[in-house]
DNA sequence: TCTGAAAATGGACCTTT
DNA sequence: AAAGGTCCATTTTCAGA
Protein backbone atom coordinates (compact mmCIF):
# COMPACT_ATOMS: atom_id res chain seq x y z
CA UNK A 1 0.00 0.00 0.00
CA UNK A 2 2.85 2.25 1.48
CA UNK A 3 4.32 3.56 -2.13
CA UNK A 4 8.71 3.65 -2.23
CA UNK A 5 9.38 6.96 -1.20
CA UNK A 6 12.44 8.34 -1.29
CA UNK A 7 14.04 11.34 1.14
CA UNK A 8 13.70 13.91 -2.36
CA UNK A 9 10.14 12.74 -2.49
CA UNK A 10 10.01 13.42 1.11
CA UNK A 11 10.93 16.60 0.96
CA UNK A 12 8.80 17.42 -1.79
CA UNK A 13 5.65 16.42 0.16
CA UNK A 14 6.79 18.49 2.83
CA UNK A 15 6.91 21.41 0.81
CA UNK A 16 3.57 21.24 -1.36
CA UNK A 17 1.71 19.90 1.79
CA UNK A 18 2.57 23.63 2.91
CA UNK A 19 2.69 25.20 0.13
CA UNK A 20 1.27 24.13 -3.35
CA UNK A 21 2.22 26.99 -4.83
CA UNK A 22 5.81 27.00 -5.18
CA UNK A 23 7.44 26.99 -8.38
CA UNK A 24 9.22 23.96 -9.48
CA UNK A 25 12.65 25.84 -9.83
CA UNK A 26 12.17 27.07 -6.41
CA UNK A 27 11.60 23.52 -5.24
CA UNK A 28 14.58 22.27 -7.12
CA UNK A 29 16.74 24.83 -4.91
CA UNK A 30 15.01 23.92 -1.80
CA UNK A 31 15.35 20.20 -2.40
CA UNK A 32 18.25 20.44 -4.60
CA UNK A 33 17.32 18.76 -8.11
CA UNK A 34 16.78 20.20 -11.46
CA UNK A 35 13.12 21.69 -12.06
CA UNK A 36 12.77 18.92 -14.52
CA UNK A 37 13.33 15.78 -12.02
CA UNK A 38 10.95 17.85 -9.61
CA UNK A 39 8.75 18.03 -12.55
CA UNK A 40 8.43 14.10 -13.03
CA UNK A 41 8.82 13.30 -9.16
CA UNK A 42 5.24 15.58 -8.10
CA UNK A 43 3.66 14.18 -11.70
CA UNK A 44 4.62 10.87 -10.49
CA UNK A 45 3.04 11.55 -7.24
CA UNK A 46 -0.04 12.75 -7.92
CA UNK A 47 -0.53 9.89 -10.65
CA UNK A 48 0.11 7.39 -7.94
CA UNK A 49 -2.39 9.06 -6.17
CA UNK A 50 0.22 9.82 -3.04
CA UNK A 51 -0.35 13.36 -3.68
CA UNK A 52 -4.72 13.23 -3.58
CA UNK A 53 -5.09 16.10 -4.66
CA UNK A 54 -4.42 20.47 -4.87
CA UNK A 55 -7.29 22.55 -2.96
CA UNK A 56 -7.31 25.80 -2.02
CA UNK A 57 -8.00 26.26 1.86
CA UNK A 58 -10.32 28.74 2.86
CA UNK A 59 -10.31 30.74 6.13
CA UNK A 60 -14.17 29.60 7.32
CA UNK A 61 -14.87 32.58 9.74
CA UNK A 62 -14.15 34.76 6.03
CA UNK A 63 -17.06 33.46 4.14
CA UNK A 64 -19.24 33.64 7.30
CA UNK A 65 -18.64 30.08 8.26
CA UNK A 66 -17.23 31.16 11.89
CA UNK A 67 -18.54 27.88 13.82
CA UNK A 68 -16.46 24.29 14.33
CA UNK A 69 -18.60 22.31 15.57
CA UNK A 70 -17.33 18.34 16.90
CA UNK A 71 -19.85 15.98 16.85
CA UNK A 72 -20.11 12.45 18.44
CA UNK A 73 -22.85 10.10 17.05
CA UNK A 74 -23.65 6.85 18.54
CA UNK A 75 -25.87 4.47 16.68
CA UNK A 76 -28.74 1.93 17.27
CA UNK A 77 -27.93 -0.70 14.88
CA UNK A 78 -24.51 -1.41 13.27
CA UNK A 79 -26.45 -3.63 10.30
CA UNK A 80 -24.19 -2.65 7.16
CA UNK A 81 -27.05 -1.54 5.37
CA UNK A 82 -28.12 1.30 7.70
CA UNK A 83 -24.50 2.08 8.22
CA UNK A 84 -23.73 3.18 4.85
CA UNK A 85 -26.90 4.77 4.78
CA UNK A 86 -25.55 7.20 7.19
CA UNK A 87 -22.01 7.65 6.09
CA UNK A 88 -23.46 8.39 2.46
CA UNK A 89 -25.65 10.83 4.17
CA UNK A 90 -22.81 12.69 6.45
CA UNK A 91 -20.41 12.67 3.20
CA UNK A 92 -22.72 14.33 1.22
CA UNK A 93 -23.64 17.45 3.92
CA UNK A 94 -21.65 20.56 2.91
CA UNK A 95 -21.16 21.44 6.93
CA UNK A 96 -19.66 18.07 7.73
CA UNK A 97 -16.12 18.69 6.84
CA UNK A 98 -14.82 14.89 8.00
CA UNK A 99 -16.99 12.22 9.01
CA UNK A 100 -15.33 9.02 10.93
CA UNK A 101 -16.31 5.80 12.11
CA UNK A 102 -14.71 4.72 14.80
CA UNK A 103 -14.46 2.12 17.64
CA UNK A 104 -14.73 3.15 21.16
CA UNK A 105 -17.53 4.89 23.29
CA UNK A 106 -18.68 6.26 19.97
CA UNK A 107 -19.78 5.15 16.57
CA UNK A 108 -19.21 8.17 14.41
CA UNK A 109 -16.52 11.49 15.05
CA UNK A 110 -17.86 14.42 12.74
CA UNK A 111 -16.58 17.98 12.54
CA UNK A 112 -18.69 20.36 11.22
CA UNK A 113 -18.36 24.07 9.84
CA UNK A 114 -21.84 26.16 10.82
CA UNK A 115 -23.05 29.89 9.96
CA UNK A 116 -24.28 29.34 13.78
CA UNK A 117 -25.85 27.55 16.37
CA UNK A 118 -29.27 28.04 14.76
CA UNK A 119 -27.61 26.20 11.71
CA UNK A 120 -26.18 23.32 13.67
CA UNK A 121 -29.63 23.31 15.37
CA UNK A 122 -31.84 22.64 12.14
CA UNK A 123 -28.61 20.35 11.44
CA UNK A 124 -29.20 17.87 14.24
CA UNK A 125 -32.53 18.33 13.37
CA UNK A 126 -31.25 16.79 10.29
CA UNK A 127 -29.13 14.78 10.32
CA UNK A 128 -29.77 13.43 14.18
CA UNK A 129 -33.57 13.59 15.30
CA UNK A 130 -34.87 12.67 12.10
CA UNK A 131 -32.63 9.77 11.74
CA UNK A 132 -34.01 6.24 13.39
CA UNK A 133 -30.57 5.19 13.84
CA UNK A 134 -28.93 7.74 15.84
CA UNK A 135 -29.33 6.56 19.10
CA UNK A 136 -28.00 9.67 20.95
CA UNK A 137 -25.10 12.19 20.16
CA UNK A 138 -22.96 15.16 21.78
CA UNK A 139 -21.63 17.88 21.27
CA UNK A 140 -18.55 20.11 21.47
CA UNK A 141 -18.33 23.24 20.64
CA UNK A 142 -14.80 24.64 19.61
CA UNK A 143 -13.83 28.12 21.24
CA UNK A 144 -10.46 27.68 19.06
CA UNK A 145 -9.47 26.04 16.29
CA UNK A 146 -5.78 25.56 17.72
CA UNK A 147 -4.50 23.60 14.71
CA UNK A 148 -6.43 22.74 11.24
CA UNK A 149 -4.85 20.85 8.49
CA UNK A 150 -4.26 17.16 6.99
CA UNK A 151 -0.91 18.29 6.88
CA UNK A 152 0.76 13.84 7.16
CA UNK A 153 4.43 13.83 8.58
CA UNK A 154 6.95 12.90 6.43
CA UNK A 155 9.89 11.54 8.01
CA UNK A 156 13.31 11.91 6.47
CA UNK A 157 15.01 8.49 7.12
CA UNK A 158 18.87 7.80 6.16
CA UNK A 159 19.03 5.46 3.50
CA UNK B 1 -14.88 40.09 9.72
CA UNK B 2 -16.94 38.21 7.07
CA UNK B 3 -15.27 40.07 3.60
CA UNK B 4 -17.48 41.01 0.92
CA UNK B 5 -18.21 38.12 -1.82
CA UNK B 6 -20.39 38.07 -5.11
CA UNK B 7 -21.27 35.13 -6.63
CA UNK B 8 -18.01 34.88 -8.68
CA UNK B 9 -16.07 34.86 -6.13
CA UNK B 10 -18.54 32.05 -4.55
CA UNK B 11 -17.83 29.70 -7.95
CA UNK B 12 -14.40 30.47 -8.20
CA UNK B 13 -13.83 29.21 -4.14
CA UNK B 14 -16.24 26.67 -4.87
CA UNK B 15 -13.66 25.63 -7.43
CA UNK B 16 -10.49 25.60 -6.48
CA UNK B 17 -11.62 24.15 -2.80
CA UNK B 18 -11.98 21.29 -5.38
CA UNK B 19 -8.95 21.23 -7.20
CA UNK B 20 -6.39 23.87 -6.98
CA UNK B 21 -4.99 23.28 -10.85
CA UNK B 22 -7.58 24.01 -12.68
CA UNK B 23 -5.55 26.71 -14.66
CA UNK B 24 -7.62 30.31 -14.69
CA UNK B 25 -8.07 30.05 -18.22
CA UNK B 26 -10.50 27.10 -17.67
CA UNK B 27 -12.11 28.50 -14.24
CA UNK B 28 -12.84 31.71 -16.35
CA UNK B 29 -14.94 29.39 -18.66
CA UNK B 30 -16.73 27.77 -15.93
CA UNK B 31 -17.54 30.99 -14.17
CA UNK B 32 -18.17 32.71 -17.30
CA UNK B 33 -15.33 35.18 -16.66
CA UNK B 34 -12.15 36.65 -18.47
CA UNK B 35 -8.56 35.16 -17.97
CA UNK B 36 -7.19 38.89 -16.24
CA UNK B 37 -10.78 38.37 -13.93
CA UNK B 38 -9.91 35.14 -12.48
CA UNK B 39 -6.76 36.25 -11.95
CA UNK B 40 -7.24 39.53 -10.09
CA UNK B 41 -10.31 37.89 -8.01
CA UNK B 42 -8.12 34.61 -6.68
CA UNK B 43 -5.03 37.06 -5.88
CA UNK B 44 -7.74 39.45 -3.92
CA UNK B 45 -9.08 36.19 -2.19
CA UNK B 46 -5.54 34.96 -1.02
CA UNK B 47 -4.29 38.65 -0.33
CA UNK B 48 -7.78 39.59 2.14
CA UNK B 49 -7.35 35.78 3.76
CA UNK B 50 -10.37 33.96 2.07
CA UNK B 51 -7.88 31.74 0.76
CA UNK B 52 -5.45 30.97 3.54
CA UNK B 53 -3.41 28.94 1.91
CA UNK B 54 -2.94 26.17 -1.50
CA UNK B 55 -1.88 22.65 -0.51
CA UNK B 56 -1.19 19.52 -1.35
CA UNK B 57 -3.66 16.95 -0.01
CA UNK B 58 -1.37 14.01 1.11
CA UNK B 59 -3.07 10.16 1.07
CA UNK B 60 -1.81 9.35 4.57
CA UNK B 61 -1.73 5.27 3.63
CA UNK B 62 0.50 6.28 0.89
CA UNK B 63 3.47 7.60 3.40
CA UNK B 64 2.90 4.69 5.65
CA UNK B 65 0.35 6.59 8.27
CA UNK B 66 -2.96 4.59 8.34
CA UNK B 67 -4.42 5.16 11.28
CA UNK B 68 -6.45 8.62 12.14
CA UNK B 69 -7.58 8.19 15.88
CA UNK B 70 -9.44 11.22 18.13
CA UNK B 71 -7.94 11.96 20.99
CA UNK B 72 -10.23 13.76 23.88
CA UNK B 73 -8.56 15.93 26.54
CA UNK B 74 -10.19 16.75 29.70
CA UNK B 75 -7.71 19.23 31.57
CA UNK B 76 -6.88 19.60 35.09
CA UNK B 77 -6.46 23.33 35.34
CA UNK B 78 -7.99 25.44 32.69
CA UNK B 79 -5.05 28.07 33.68
CA UNK B 80 -4.77 30.42 30.72
CA UNK B 81 -0.95 29.81 30.84
CA UNK B 82 -1.30 26.16 31.06
CA UNK B 83 -3.64 25.84 28.55
CA UNK B 84 -1.30 28.04 26.10
CA UNK B 85 1.11 25.79 26.93
CA UNK B 86 -1.06 22.74 25.96
CA UNK B 87 -2.04 24.11 22.60
CA UNK B 88 1.60 25.03 21.77
CA UNK B 89 2.80 21.54 22.39
CA UNK B 90 -0.46 20.16 20.59
CA UNK B 91 -0.02 22.42 17.86
CA UNK B 92 3.75 20.79 17.43
CA UNK B 93 3.19 17.43 17.42
CA UNK B 94 2.96 16.61 13.77
CA UNK B 95 1.07 14.19 14.28
CA UNK B 96 -1.58 16.30 15.35
CA UNK B 97 -3.81 17.15 12.31
CA UNK B 98 -6.35 19.29 13.84
CA UNK B 99 -6.56 20.43 17.78
CA UNK B 100 -9.66 22.24 18.56
CA UNK B 101 -10.28 23.25 22.10
CA UNK B 102 -14.09 23.01 23.03
CA UNK B 103 -16.52 23.42 25.31
CA UNK B 104 -18.84 20.65 26.47
CA UNK B 105 -17.69 17.20 28.47
CA UNK B 106 -14.23 17.58 27.26
CA UNK B 107 -11.54 20.45 26.66
CA UNK B 108 -9.48 19.17 23.54
CA UNK B 109 -10.08 16.96 20.65
CA UNK B 110 -7.14 15.88 18.44
CA UNK B 111 -7.41 14.08 14.99
CA UNK B 112 -4.38 12.42 14.68
CA UNK B 113 -2.22 10.72 12.16
CA UNK B 114 -0.01 8.20 13.31
CA UNK B 115 2.03 5.05 11.60
CA UNK B 116 0.58 2.52 13.84
CA UNK B 117 -0.50 1.58 17.67
CA UNK B 118 2.45 1.79 18.84
CA UNK B 119 3.50 5.09 17.52
CA UNK B 120 -0.05 6.46 19.38
CA UNK B 121 1.10 4.42 22.97
CA UNK B 122 4.35 6.24 22.65
CA UNK B 123 2.91 10.39 21.96
CA UNK B 124 0.08 9.82 25.00
CA UNK B 125 3.13 9.03 26.57
CA UNK B 126 4.72 12.22 25.57
CA UNK B 127 1.57 14.19 25.32
CA UNK B 128 -0.40 12.90 27.87
CA UNK B 129 0.77 10.81 30.64
CA UNK B 130 3.64 13.47 31.03
CA UNK B 131 1.55 16.12 31.45
CA UNK B 132 0.41 17.17 34.73
CA UNK B 133 -2.52 19.02 33.46
CA UNK B 134 -4.11 16.31 31.36
CA UNK B 135 -6.53 14.88 33.75
CA UNK B 136 -8.03 12.13 31.63
CA UNK B 137 -8.36 11.37 28.12
CA UNK B 138 -10.17 9.02 25.87
CA UNK B 139 -9.05 7.52 22.44
CA UNK B 140 -11.28 7.10 19.65
CA UNK B 141 -9.88 4.66 16.42
CA UNK B 142 -11.11 5.36 12.99
CA UNK B 143 -12.17 2.63 11.09
CA UNK B 144 -13.00 4.34 8.43
CA UNK B 145 -12.22 7.82 6.87
CA UNK B 146 -15.71 8.62 5.58
CA UNK B 147 -14.87 11.97 4.53
CA UNK B 148 -12.04 14.08 5.03
CA UNK B 149 -11.29 17.62 4.03
CA UNK B 150 -11.48 21.62 5.49
CA UNK B 151 -14.31 22.47 2.67
CA UNK B 152 -16.34 25.09 3.34
CA UNK B 153 -19.57 25.85 1.58
CA UNK B 154 -19.95 28.52 -0.53
CA UNK B 155 -23.32 29.13 -0.71
CA UNK B 156 -25.12 30.93 -4.18
CA UNK B 157 -27.26 33.07 -3.60
CA UNK B 158 -29.66 36.24 -5.27
CA UNK B 159 -28.11 39.65 -5.39
C1' DT C 1 20.58 17.60 -17.34
C1' DC C 2 19.79 20.89 -20.84
C1' DT C 3 17.00 23.24 -24.23
C1' DG C 4 12.98 24.95 -26.13
C1' DA C 5 8.05 24.90 -27.07
C1' DA C 6 3.57 25.37 -25.07
C1' DA C 7 0.86 26.92 -21.38
C1' DA C 8 -0.29 29.76 -17.62
C1' DT C 9 0.21 33.83 -14.97
C1' DG C 10 -0.09 38.48 -14.18
C1' DG C 11 0.64 43.44 -15.51
C1' DA C 12 -0.52 47.52 -18.68
C1' DC C 13 -3.93 49.82 -20.66
C1' DC C 14 -8.37 50.95 -22.28
C1' DT C 15 -13.51 50.58 -21.76
C1' DT C 16 -17.82 50.17 -19.21
C1' DT C 17 -20.90 50.96 -15.34
C1' DA D 1 -13.69 54.67 -8.54
C1' DA D 2 -14.33 49.88 -9.30
C1' DA D 3 -14.31 46.07 -12.16
C1' DG D 4 -14.22 43.92 -16.85
C1' DG D 5 -11.89 42.95 -21.21
C1' DT D 6 -7.94 42.56 -24.56
C1' DC D 7 -3.33 42.23 -25.41
C1' DC D 8 1.33 41.32 -24.31
C1' DA D 9 5.54 40.21 -21.45
C1' DT D 10 7.19 37.15 -18.16
C1' DT D 11 7.24 32.99 -15.70
C1' DT D 12 6.36 28.28 -15.29
C1' DT D 13 5.59 23.75 -16.82
C1' DC D 14 6.87 19.86 -19.13
C1' DA D 15 8.50 16.86 -22.98
C1' DG D 16 12.29 15.44 -26.23
C1' DA D 17 17.03 14.96 -27.06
Amino acid sequence: MATQLDNFDRKLLMEVQRDAQIPQTELGVRVNLSTAAVNRRLRRLADEGVIDRYSAIVAPEKVDYPLTIVANVEVESEQIDLLDAMKRTFAQCPQIQQCYYVAGEWDFVLVMTVRNMDQYTELTRQLFFSNNNVKRFKTLVSMSRVKVGLGVPVDIVDE
